[in-house]
Parts: C-alpha cells; structure tokens; sequence
DNA sequence: CTTACATATGAATACATGTTCATATATAAT
DNA sequence: ATTATATATGAACATGTATTCATATGTAAG
C-alpha cells in the first residue's frame, strides 16, 4: 500500500464530481465539530437519562441522582458537561440548583431521535 | 460519608414527588439506552462528516474517505459502525459499494442538531 | 460559630473507542 | 490464471472518558 496520505482525495475519488458537489453543500468544518459535539454529549445513558428526566420539569442534583441511579458527585460531573455545551441551565435556590433544559431545541433532538429509536 | 449505595433514591431524595412523577413518565430503560447509542454513534466528528455527506445523495467507500480525510480502512470501520446502529444502508455495484441514510428520521435528528448548533 | 447539607471539583482508575497496519475477501480487468 | 482494485475486518495502540473517592465551597440551621 503506497498511497501518500496526503492528496489522497485528489488521486483516488472514485467520483470526483460528485465528491465535489458533496463537499460544497455540507456544512463549514466547525459546525460539523459541534454538532458531533452535541451528540457525544447526549450519547451517554446518564447524560441521556438527565436529559430526558428534564424534559418533564426542572430537578435539582439529589433528585436527578435518584433518577439516574448514581451518586450526586457523579450527576455533578455529567451536569457540568451538560452546561458547557449549553444544553442545561440551571438556578439556585438557597443551596439547591434546579437543573433545566436550556432552550427547545434540545426537546426536538430527544423527540427526532426517539422515533428513530422506537421505529 | 455514609450513605448506603442501595436505596440511595428512597432515602436521600428531596422532592419525592417530582422524582416519582418525573420517573413515571420517562421512557423505559431500554429506550433511553438505544437513543444514548444513537447518539453516541452520532457523536463522533468523523462520522457526523459521513452522515451529513449522506444527506445530499449516496457515496461510496472511497468518496467517503476522501471526504472525511481518512483512509478508506478507517470510514469502513466507521461504516461498519453506523450500519449496527441502522443508520445508514448500501448497496452493491460490482465491487464498489454506495451507503446511503437508512431512513429519513437521520435527516431530522440532524436537523434538529444543527439548529442547536447554529443558534 | 459550629454543624449539617447540597453541590462542585480535582485526581485517579478502569474502561471504552478511533485510527492505523496488516491481511482477507470479492469482483473486475488483463 | 493472475493482477489490480474496492471494501471489510482483526489486532494493537494511543487517547479519551465516566465513575469513584476525597475534599472544597457555600448556605442554612442550631
């Protein structure tokens, strides 16, 4: 095999048009990174599960330890994740934060994906 | 630290309410297992490049690398990988086998990903 | 001012995962 | 038949990541 790694596309597309064409309609390389990004995020079953919990109403850490079935450290870990990719906001109430979704796109992602999922 | 591992949910909750009614109408295990791989799969960049190439018209093993920027070993891996998860289907010409999306749920999903994304 | 509690965070460990390399399979061409 | 090509696959390695544990922060209560 001594194809240089370099170039590789110029070389050996089998369809150099419609690569091309490909390549022109999709989307700017940094936003397929975030939206990978977006995904990765709500591709763990604990992060899909707080997600999903949050779709009824706003929970605080403790609760959503409960429904996750993991200690609150560990939501706390996955909820920060969740923040920095704005998928979850959350308010303090005294020493409780109660956690929500942070706009209504996310709703959308879970519903899409779900009927995918239950066919 | 004391809390015991089990029963955590009965015992350490604060609003056992919530948590119960936000557990009654979430989905069932499974579902929220499958939709977390459905995302996970989606949630690699390269693949999340395979998926949105897709969304215009089929591509081949090789166009795929070419655009995606990896070895055609690689994108078959991945193929491979997007395939367990009903993602994407191909079929057969000669030697040369065009993936196309599965379904028009993907669209959506993506879709749905990319308006997060885009703001 | 302590004490208790809800949450956050850093470090460490155990596990998963994506790519590369080598090789296999299958189909077309010579 | 032999060679070239398109794809698939197994093993290995390097990197990433989710949880746990220990600890820190901040807030309420005693």
């Amino acid at each position: 095999m001594t194809k240089r790694k370099d170039d590789v596309c110029e070389v050996f597309c089998i369809n150099e048009g419609k690569v091309a064409s490909a390549r022109a309609s999709m989307k700017p390389d940094g936003t397929v990174f975030r939206l990978a990004a977006v995904f990765k995020v709500l591709g763990d079953p604990t992060r899909t599960r707080i997600i999903s919990a949050l779709l009824q109403e706003e929970l605080c850490v403790c609760d959503l330890a409960c429904l996750a079935g993991i200690s609150p450290s560990a939501v706390s870990h996955q909820l920060r994740v969740l923040r920095n990719m704005n998928l979850v906001k959350y308010r303090k109430e005294g020493r409780i934060a109660y956690y929500s979704l942070d706009d209504d796109h996310i709703a959308s992602i879970l519903t899409a994906g779900l009927k995918h999922v239950e066919e």
